[in-house]
DNA sequence: TGGCCTCTGTACGTTAGCGTACTTATGGCA
DNA sequence: TGCCATAAGTACGCTAACGTACAGAGGCCA
């Protein structure tokens, strides 16, 4: 059965860029297809290229034992490769194309090019690497304490927005593996999710009938993830030091009170 | 009781710099006690100065739903406030004093502004934020995956580091806390560490007694962790990228085929 | 049409860790 | 000296998830 897709040729972060330097980035990137199951990244190994996703997209997954988990999906609302603004050449994670789609891959050595001369491209690019770690930051919670059907309805309300499409392609044997859980897991999970009629499911093919049900029932990572996003990326241009301060109504004093009372009390 | 420590008064980052910049950081820096309990940081909330441990160490804290989970520290290997480099000035972590000790402190615009002046700082912190980001990671697998008894020892083996002492002050419920377990699972966990003679402990005070033993005992995470940091961090002032590749000898094919293979071998 | 491979459902027993509650030790302090 | 708060040990049933194994079901191709 194929699926048609609403496929945005875009992405967010170089919209984001203005004019001139969004074009010198362009005339350097060349359009590709990235192929389910690819893996463009290994941990540790060197960085070719940095994808900006515009269809596809791309699990990131840290090697742990003998086995992988998955930390972190790149969609066109991201890129590929962000650790280079830092310094270093080597992948943190294994990239593995999770979505059939398109994306523009430049050069590391034209993207480190450009970076020096844009600093606006640069500004973007570092704001949303404040964004992966909080939501790799987030991961690691939700993997540690959240059921198995919560973080379940999580990857899917998280791969629905990246896949732009309600259907999405995928067995539980793989799910399994990006949740670090076994299939059976999965097998019970979705099939509760399916009763629900959140979701409905066949051999590979997994349907979200509704939206707002599966977010109620997924772990409210979910909707973290996306909040963090928007605060620090919904308005890129805007200086972010000293702007952004005070966004959760964070408590005023910073005295040892609170997670002290209750901690200090203990030690 | 009253242990002494052999508190290096220095901090391995700023030890990285050359004289001069390191001399305008000191200068603008204040000397001063971490003392425990002290709740440096709110996740979400602005950062006011930057801390250089030099014989304190601190606790990164993911919130998640009502709780805490540590998912870092921060001795005089690091620095605390790391993120401003990426132009966002709130913090992603709640940040909590450990372990009583001395360190460095700049104000947040102080910070930026030197920052702006000095490469050689600028490039240190930027691995030092990639090393950061790689011990997260290694966090969020070890634990989703490893046992309460590895994570301990991997726990006592990192603060015994960032402490410069086999002596450590911490009550079982406070472990509990930060390894997001329940205290009696500390306490079976001690217990066995204990009967194995690898660590002894009473009433808040645990001394390691065979550092190889409790490694031994530790998931390899401890391990990793260090590596990462030497790898990238150990030699600072060359040039990473291009010069770190190929470093785990990484597998050379790309292709889709491999994954799949790879995958469905271990499903 | 039959065979086969893949995907999903189900069914064991096992286990690590949970929540809770109660007991026993220990050290500081009145 | 005795009290009391805090730290640590123990016990009980419970649950989510584990490892494994096998049975049906769907699609593909000979």
């Amino acid at each position: 059965m194929a699926f048609t897709q609403a496929v945005p040729a875009t992405n967010r972060l170089l919209d984001a860029l203005h004019h001139k330097d969004r074009e010198q980035l362009l005339t350097n990137c060349e359009h590709m297809e990235l192929n389910i199951g690819e893996v463009l990244y290994r941990a540790g190994a060197a960085i070719p290229h940095v994808y900006f996703p515009t269809g596809g997209f791309i699990s990131l997954l840290a090697p742990v034992d003998s086995s992988n988990l998955e930390l972190g999906l790149v969609g066109n609302e991201g890129v590929l490769g962000i650790t280079l603004i830092l310094g270093v050449d080597s992948a943190p994670f294994t990239a593995l194309v999770q979505g059939t789609g398109t994306a523009l891959r430049i050069t590391t050595a034209s993207f480190l090019h450009i970076l020096e001369q844009s600093a606006e491209l640069h500004q973007v690019l570092k704001r949303y690497l404040y964004v992966s770690m909080s939501q790799l930051a987030q991961s690691a919670a939700c993997t540690r304490f959240h059921l198995v059907e919560g973080r379940l309805a999580r990857w899917l309300l998280m791969t629905k927005d990246r896949a732009h499409s309600d259907h999405i392609h995928i067995t539980h044997v793989f799910l399994a593996y990006m949740l670090g859980v076994r299939r059976v897991g999965v097998t019970k999970a979705a099939n509760s999710l399916q009763q629900q009629k959140l979701i409905s499911y066949q051999r590979g093919d997994i349907t979200i009938l509704d939206h707002d049900g599966l977010e109620a029932a997924s772990c409210g990572c979910y909707q973290a993830d996306k909040e963090i996003y928007e605060r620090i990326l919904g308005r890129v241009g805007q200086p972010s030091v000293g702007a952004m301060t005070g966004f959760r109504t964070p408590p005023p004093l910073q005295t040892s009170r609170e997670v002290g009372d209750w901690l200090l009390r203990r030690l």
